[in-house]
DNA sequence: CAGTGGTCTAGACCACTGG
DNA sequence: CAGTGGTCTAGACCACTGC
């Protein structure tokens, strides 16, 4: 199980053999400086990038990782508590501390942010889905854009409605680079019940970490009216999604319409 | 300066005299169980909310609120750690900790999400104000209950127009409750220059802290697009913002209607 | 009861700011 | 240079979980 101490950076040789400190390059004045904590966070972080710990398993104890890394158990929570403040990792007092999931949410849907104006919760229950369109395309110049990839290179175009209370309110088109999706198929997301999130890791080792989305008021065309049964001039919410696995790399576009006439996006600002 | 030492609950008598500990009551089981670092929160939160602290001022250091508080400088730390996650105080690294503020904030306008497609920042120079009307009136019932107050009191009824390289963009609606903004008049509103939520610290007394946006996608009215200068059947986002000071009291409703034709809504999703 | 995360302390040293 | 926040450690004890 433990693997052999990784080295640290000691940015310079001080007390305890491992404490931070700065170093003063000659070269392009970057501090570059480092705290210990990063560098065990970042050593974590290579451990579920690679796929050493998988999602909802448990991570060694915070006293194993402090032996493991040769750092103080504090130095260790540090870290952690960053990840757990990223949602990458969950502590769980007197049990430990676990890879974070889409599925076994305690909200399902961690990303969205559509609520009903009634009932405070999703509580309609799940919604229903409804895969239109599942294919493989080359990429579009905006979309290869947004994944980082070549134009040439195949991407993943699957089309679907969610309903809610058997009322059509969401409209997604989304776009998964081919490369990482292979064998994803129509007949394989309607077979899947769950987040869609969670079927990317189980299926496909893809874990989505953050998001960003760009909002907008639009009129839908004739398809959309007819996907979403709603009549012209309907104003829709459009919320174009990207979503980035570790290291910051994007592995998926979304563009969703969104009926706003019995729901509401929720922003939280602090 | 030093005020007396504040009581601290003790959870339980034990090894500090004042380390956290549980204490089984016999009455309904409800644990209550506060750390330490929450109380030493709870309480620089009521000196914020207090006003011994002045926005933009800086608070004693770690180690002259550990002396104050009886506990030791790691927990006064753990605590303004979690204020400064809030945006309530803002750390700087050799000089103190801060009162956060909505002046001199590095991006202007901390809660306004919208930016242009272009440009990242918001650096098309900051918006144009134009303030339609200010009123006092009586809450109306939907205001009321968003403000907590009771529809028989007054509140202070806002409309601007905010316009981004001279094309009109924002639409707001903004009520107030009478009781906290005595004296605020259009003219007032006209003459400062800096954020709203600005003015209403340094002239009212009152911290905005947080907010929720309920987000939508509608069209616009005549009235509406007389003011935006847009012609009908534009779609246009529907913002309603519910800002709140210390203790999650609302301390304003506001209702927005933002123009997405060269500007989107942004939001992080983690 | 052992094992895990959570809290608290005391002390040392580092990095940054400003006089 | 003194004062501030930032990092790191070592050790103690508490609260929660599950066997």
């Amino acid at each position: 199980m433990n693997t052999a101490p990784q080295p640290l950076i000691e940015n310079t040789s001080s007390a305890s053999d491992v404490v931070a400190t700065n170093v003063s390059t000659n070269a392009v004045q970057t501090p570059a400086f480092s705290p210990l904590y990063q560098q065990i966070k970042a050593l974590i972080l290579q451990s579920l990038q690679s796929g050493e710990w998988k999602p909802s398993a448990a991570i060694p104890s915070e006293m194993d990782l402090a032996a493991r890394f040769k750092v103080s158990q504090g130095t260790v929570r540090k870290a952690i508590d960053e990840l757990a403040a990223e949602n990458l990792l969950v502590r769980r007092q007197g049990k430990g501390t676990f890879v974070a999931t889409h599925a076994e949410q305690h909200v399902q849907y961690r990303f969205l942010r559509l609520f009903p104006d009634d009932g405070d919760l999703q509580s309609e229950g799940p919604a229903q889905r409804q895969i239109i369109d599942c294919k493989r395309v080359r990429a579009p110049s905006d979309v290869a854009k947004a994944l980082a990839i070549r134009q040439t290179e195949a991407v993943l175009q699957v089309r679907r409605v969610l309903s809610f209370a058997a009322i059509p309110t969401i409209l997604e088109d989304l776009w998964l680079p081919g490369a990482q999706f292979k064998g994803l198929t129509a007949e394989r997301l309607r077979a899947y019940h769950g987040p869609m999130y969670a079927l990317f890791e189980t299926e496909f080792g893809v874990r989505m970490v953050r998001a960003e989305e760009k909002i907008r008021a639009v009129l839908p065309d004739e398809e959309q009216c007819a996907l979403l049964k709603i009549k012209a001039q309907t104003p829709l919410l459009s919320v174009e999604r990207t979503a980035y696995t570790y290291n910051d790399a994007p592995m998926e576009l979304r563009r969703g319409l969104y009926l706003t006439d019995t729901h509401y996006y929720r922003n939280a600002l602090n």
